[in-house]
Order: structure tokens, then sequence, then C-alpha cells
DNA sequence: GATACCATTTTGGGATACCAAATCGGTATC
DNA sequence: GATACCGATTTGGTATCCCAAAATGGTATC
């Protein structure tokens, strides 16, 4: 692996692991050490993760971006906009399979599955939902958009009834695909992106101040 | 201006003004004589219009990206859904007086415009139009289809009669916008986007011999 | 104590040097 | 004539060096 995918992965992995806080400047100087690469590969890493958006221009250096409550009601427009797409496009296929095995994968959660499983397999279900639909920009698009949102879910303060809530309603999305009801399929799906959203955005706004305490940047809506 | 965007600007426009052909090689060391920048800023460039989709890697080196007939499909169906979603923002705002701007950019176009001016204010029109909407993500989904569409838009053999159409397609989603009609707009624009896509794709599939001749890869549907 | 000023350090942008791997040419072999 | 082989060249990946601009920190001034 070229130095420049192994500086990118271990960044990307620091700030989305909210190792790195929001609003943090970033020196290419400070990752050259850290990660023990020059920075040529340092900067191409750079250049990659500005184009995902986790991290912007400050003037003339880096900052990991911060957490961006106005972006996240954006992103939800964005999502409902991709997502639904990819879901009629699933359910009008003659080959629905794929859904059984994104059933498992939501079914491989229980009550002793670490919170970083459920994060993670609550962004799966929606990336592994739009690669079904097999267009490459509507995956593309939703992938973006969950890694943008990654750290704020991770941030949302969930509790368990709202785990379980959302498991019961991605269930209930692929139940609709399953059906080939595209309708429902993407009726469901809007409410829950909007419920999501909803959520995530109340949760952080009334947490902005343990969060700042925290030393992260929170951008009001 | 930085180097960096130099060259980034530069290349693009080579590449859009099919300067440098779909497929056609790139190294690092020719774009260094040609532009006169050291491999620094040139490899920053690479790597932003790789993001673009406008080159990509073929093994170790770098290749514009081809005519891919496929592709074009699919960002058609990327595109519906979010011009869509962002026509009905659009149409659902208070103040909708952009799209007297827009209207008015599409009558600085007549019989004597020349053949860039139709093919640039044809792009801009979806993208100024997303733009209204406010939502930064859907401007910037819309923006980028219209870059990778750009090309084969230019290759496509249109008629004088397929360009009025276009025009006045364009037109009829404005009025619908206007009048705040946004199921009327969504399904013009969602015909528009079909009718292009298709026109598009047979030019281009009928003309792909001519293509190749001129040395230009193109990818099969 | 606040502020304006200047020397120092740090930073990102760019240029260049070096390397290993891939590519290319030419030659020998069949 | 086709092909296998080998050395020269080219290429992208990386490290390092230089520079101008910006940030920093200390100091003198009011």
């Amino acid at each position: 692996m070229s130095q420049m995918q192994n500086v990118e992965r271990q960044l990307r992995e620091m700030i989305l692991g909210l190792e790195i806080g929001p609003g943090e400047r970033l020196t290419e100087r400070w990752i050259e050490s850290r990660f023990g690469a020059s920075r040529t590969p340092v900067r191409a890493a750079l250049l990659r993760l500005e184009t995902e958006g986790l991290i912007g221009r400050d003037g003339r250096g880096w900052t990991v971006a911060p957490i961006n409550l106005a972006e996240l009601g954006q992103i939800a427009v964005y999502r409902e906009a991709v997502e639904v797409a990819a879901v009629r496009l699933t359910a009008a296929l003659e080959d629905r399979g794929g859904v059984e095995v994104i059933a498992a994968m939501l079914d491989s959660c229980d009550a002793d599955t670490p919170r970083e499983e459920w994060h993670r397999v609550g962004m799966d279900f929606h990336i592994e939902l739009a690669r079904l639909s097999g267009n490459e920009f509507l995956l593309r698009a939703v992938r973006d958009a969950m890694t943008r949102l990654s750290r704020a879910r991770w941030l949302e303060v969930r509790d368990e009834a709202a785990l379980g809530r959302a498991w019961a309603e991605h269930h209930a999305i692929l139940a609709a695909v399953r059906k080939a009801d595209a309708d429902e399929a993407a009726r469901l799906l809007s409410a829950h992106i909007a419920g999501s959203r909803d959520r995530l955005v109340t949760s952080l706004h009334d947490d902005r101040r343990g969060l700042r305490a925290r030393g992260f940047a929170v951008v009001a809506a």
C-alpha cells in the first residue's frame, strides 16, 4: 500500500473517530511526523480528504471540518433524493436477493453488540441498499453523505429505544423492497431519514455546549 | 493564482475541450513541461481532476476518462434524482425571483449565438436552477454531473430543432417553477432529462466509429 | 496594562533529486 | 516472421530542499 493511501486512511480514521476534534488545525508537518511519511504523500492525502469534506482550508492552513448543524439538514435532503431514487430502482429489479444479505447484516446486531458495530451497520445499511441499485453515482452519493454524517451520528446521544426503532425501520424498508412495493419503500425511507435528521439535529443542538467544552467546533443551524 | 489551480484549470479545459482526447494517456512529465509547473502542483491537480472523474488511473499511470455510454445512462438517473429534488425545493420558495435571471440567461441565446455559448448556457441552466434550491449538496451533485456530461454533450450531433426544443423545455420548466407548480416542474424536468439522455446516447452510439476514428476511446453501453 | 512594532519561527507552495518498477527497443534465438 | 530475453529509458512515488508569506512571541512605547 502506498504511503498516500496509508496516510489518507489513518487520518480519515482519526478524524471520523474524533481522535482529532472537529475544528482542529492540522499542519502538514505534524501529520508528516505523526505517520512517518514525507510531505508529498501527506499533501496528496489532504487533497483527497478535502474533497470528502472531512477537512477544509482555513486561509492557508488545513482544518478538520466542524460539526455543522445546517449542513446536516442539507445532507438529509440530499440523502433523501438519492436514497429514494436508489431504493426505487432496487425495488424494480428482477433479482432482489441482495436484500437478504442486508437483512442478515442487520440481524447480526443484538443487545451484546458493541456500539461501534451498531454505528457501522447503521451506515452500511444505507450504503449497501444503494449499492443494490447498481447505479455507481447513487452509491457514491450515499457513501459520501454517510461519511459526512458519521461523526455527528457518533456524537448523537441515542437511547436503546432509538436504536431499536431504527433497526425496525430498516427492516420495514427491506420488507417493502422484498415485495417490490417501491412506493412504500420510498415512503418509509423518507420518513426514516427525516426522523433520523430530527433526532440528530435536536440531540446535537441540545448538547452543543457539551461538545464545545470538549473542544469541538459546532456551527449552528 | 497558485500553480496548482492554474494547472488544474487549464488541464480541465483541455480535457473538456477535447484537446486531449478521451482515453489518452497523460504523464506527469508532459504536463509539467506543457504548463511550466513542477510536478508538485501537477500531481495536486491530477488528484483533484481524478475526483471529478475527468481522469482516472490506468495501472500506475493517468488516463483521460473515456466516453462511457453506460455511465451516461447512470448519470441521467442520478441527475434526475437530484435535479428534481432541487426544483421541488425551489418551487416551494417564497422568493422565486432567481428564476427570471435564468430565463434572461436562456434568452441571451439566439440564432447568431455561437455553438460554444449554447453549450455553456445549456449546462448552466441546470446548474443555476439547482443553485436556487439553496442546497449545497444538490448544487454540487448537479455541477459534477454536468461536468461529466460535458464532453459527451459537445460531441453530440445536434440539429437546430433539438436545440430549439431544449430551449423551449427549459422555459417550460421555469414557467412551472414560476407559478410554484412543483409537480409539473418535476414532471417536465424528468421528461427533459430522459429525452436528453436518449438523444445523447443514440447520437454517440451511432457515431461511435467516427469518434474512435478521431482517437477517442468510447466504452459501449 | 494595552498596543504597536520587529525579529524569529513556522507554514504551505513549489522545485528538484532519487528510487524502484514498469515500459520500451533492440537483438538473439528458434 | 514470431518470440523470448535483456539492457536502457521512462514513469510515478517519495523524500528533501528552498522560499515567501503568515503566525508568533517578545519588547519597547505610550
